[in-house]
RNA sequence: GCGCCCGUAGCUCAACCGGACAGAGCACGCGCCUUCUAAGCGCGGGGUUGUGAGUUCGAGUCUCACCGGGCGCGCCA
């Protein structure tokens, strides 16, 4: 147990004798809160403050300073009687309204720089819980390449479940192909047309079909598989082949795209298997054996009325075909007989409407509050002052791919992931791509590049010397404290950014960690004439390297050693 | 009309469960490379947190009303 955790730990000991000192005629029972040491907010209060007191007094209705004298007093005389302690903090004070606020001795900012160095990439990593999580996001009609929004919700999807497995979780990644249903005949029309328009040019394309160039390498593929084979045959023959053709296809155009931009999922369902294997069917069933449907103008309804939606909605309709709200409720389902205690969607702006009825259904099938929904706003791309167009539409909608491969995967994603997901997001191409100062990306990576440029420089004999972390007392300069106190939040800040879900957070830290090594690097020298002071500087660089690459990988973002 | 999200410096955005003097970047002005990567560092001006009330020891954060922007309200997906 970290030192910080041993102090949380006394605080919440003797809070209730603290409360009780305040308020003598204090009776029955007062639900007293958990302690939680935070950065201060300014230097001068200290390193750590927490509330805890006056969060105590308003629940026990009584005076916060009161109760914080009590216990300010109650935690000095428990670190005075703990050597580990006592070496380790070296003011309690209380402040303000009633903060209770530590100041940390050197020793204890030094000793966090061994800790880095012994655990590497289990630095700041909580125990695992063991506790299953699926998160879905990205998921599309197969019927085109990926696009820019879904460049949003896959780099923010993808971090949020680094971050997620980083604080302990087991996280199942998952996509949905909304394969069944009229979309899907449309795509299998629209390839139909494309194919036919290999023999004759003016064979007419549907007026609602998909347009776009796309779909012409599909058709090529059908050609060279099947010949003229459904040049001349009823829709009923081809339909249905030709719509399963072009998703796969598609979909593996999907995967290539989403593993090219460091995405891969654990689990890629078919909306359309979850039909043919029966879970839509049984879905139903279980929620008409728990009484929530009903029949009515020849369709099945399901009574979401009962859990909080605005109306009661159709699960089959009257000819009999399922809505994409029953494959969907099948596929929650699913979700949460495998297991999941949580379920977390990232969906467009569009789906808005759609939230209440699916936590409706999942409440129904008995896990009231497991889901959550994300909505990823809109993405409005740039270059320079000139907005560029995404409308589906015209069929020239950039995608994805493009994107990336003209700004470079690491540039995408730190821009995509840079803003919280309920916000609108501007996407700057020209920015993106610019490989100067205004680019955080490159901001944030040359930190690491740095530390390895050094590391480079140092003699092997020095750095085995830093790695031993044997000389860390000689780091007290205010840019070496500074860096080290950034790098102890690592913990904090992650688990900060996993229980909100926002892993925006991350870019936000990354950037303060990169400031806090370029200031260090600036003041302190790190190769001198002093060996002692340059092992205990490259141990600190050692470490910083570290937690930045683990700060990247979490945001799927490369940790270059060059640049 | 009803519901959800957003409104913070000139611009783009932060602010941990309600916590201390609301912080960064860009832009603007000034300074720093004979030493480890200047893709860097330092200093400076900038704010009635959309408006008005309420709850609280304490509100950008919670509640209500209003103003402005976005999205949704189908037996579409």
């Amino acid at each position: 147990m970290s030192i910080l955790q041993r102090l949380e730990q006394i605080v919440d000991a003797r809070l209730g004798a603290a409360v009780r000192r305040a308020q003598p005629g204090l009776n029955g029972g007062v639900a007293l809160p958990a302690a939680s040491f935070a950065p201060a907010r300014d230097a001068r209060f200290g390193d750590y403050s927490t509330p805890v007191a006056m969060q105590a007094a308003k629940a026990a209705r009584t005076n916060p300073r009161a109760v914080g004298e009590a216990l300010r007093a109650a935690l000095e005389e428990a670190v005075a009687a703990d050597a580990e302690l006592a070496g380790a903090v070296t003011a309690i004070s209380l402040a303000g309204a009633g903060f209770l606020n530590l100041t940390m001795a050197p020793a204890y900012w030094q000793s966090i720089v061994a800790q880095v160095l012994r655990e590497g990439a289990d630095y700041a990593r909580p125990a695992k819980t063991g506790r299953k999580i699926s998160l879905e996001f990205g998921s599309a009609n197969p019927t085109g390449p990926v696009v820019v929004v879904q460049g949003r919700s896959t780099a923010a999807g993808s971090a949020l479940a680094n971050v997620l497995r980083f604080c302990g979780n087991d996280v199942t990644v998952e996509w949905v192909q909304n394969d069944a249903g009229t979309q899907s005949e449309t795509l299998g029309r629209s390839l139909h047309a494309r194919y036919c328009q290999l023999w004759k040019p003016a064979h007419p394309f549907p007026e609602d079909g998909y347009p776009g160039d796309y779909l012409l390498p599909v058709a090529q593929a059908l050609l060279a598989r099947d010949g003229d084979r459904w040049l001349d045959a009823g829709e009923a023959a081809w339909l249905e082949p030709l719509s399963i053709f072009a998703r796969d296809q598609l979909v593996a155009d999907q995967k290539r795209d989403m593993h090219d931009f460091g995405v891969d999922f654990d689990i890629w369902q078919s909306e359309r298997e979850l039909h043919q294997q029966g879970r839509v069917q049984q879905a139903l069933e279980a929620l008409n054996d728990g009484g929530h449907c009903y029949e009515r103008d020849g369709a099945l309804w399901f009574r979401a009325t009962d859990f909080g939606d605005d109306k009661d909605r159709v699960l089959v309709r009257s000819d009999g075909r399922p809505t994409y709200y029953a494959g969907d409720t099948a596929y929650h389902w699913e979700k949460l007989r495998r297991g999941n205690e949580r379920l977390i969607d990232i969906w467009g702006p569009d789906h808005h409407g759609y939230i209440q009825r699916m936590k409706a259904v999942v409440e129904a099938l008995g896990h009231k509050d497991a889901l959550e929904v994300l909505i990823a706003q809109q993405v409005t791309l740039k270059r320079g002052d000139e907005i560029v167009s995404s409308s589906k539409r015209q069929g020239q909608v950039l995608t994805l791919r493009e994107i990336f491969e003209e700004v470079g995967v690491d540039a995408a994603r730190f821009f995509f992931l840079s803003r919280a997901l309920d916000s609108h997001l501007t996407f700057d191409l020209d920015l993106a791509k610019q490989q100067t100062q205004d680019n955080p990306v490159y901001y944030v990576q040359y930190g690491h590049a740095r530390i390895a440029s050094v590391l480079r420089k140092a003699p092997a004999q020095l750095l085995e010397r830093a790695r031993r972390a044997q000389d860390l007392g000689l780091l007290e300069h205010s840019a070496e404290l500074a860096l080290i106190k950034r790098l102890a939040q690592l913990g904090e800040r992650t688990r900060a950014a996993a229980h909100a879900r926002e892993p925006h957070q991350l870019t936000v830290y990354a950037r303060e960690l990169a400031t806090d090594f370029h200031h260090f690097y600036t003041e302190c020298q790190i190769l001198g004439e002093d060996a002692a002071l340059s092992s205990a500087r490259l141990a600190l660089c050692l470490a910083a390297k570290r937690v930045l690459a683990t700060t990247l990988e979490l945001m799927g973002i490369s940790a270059p050693d060059t640049m």
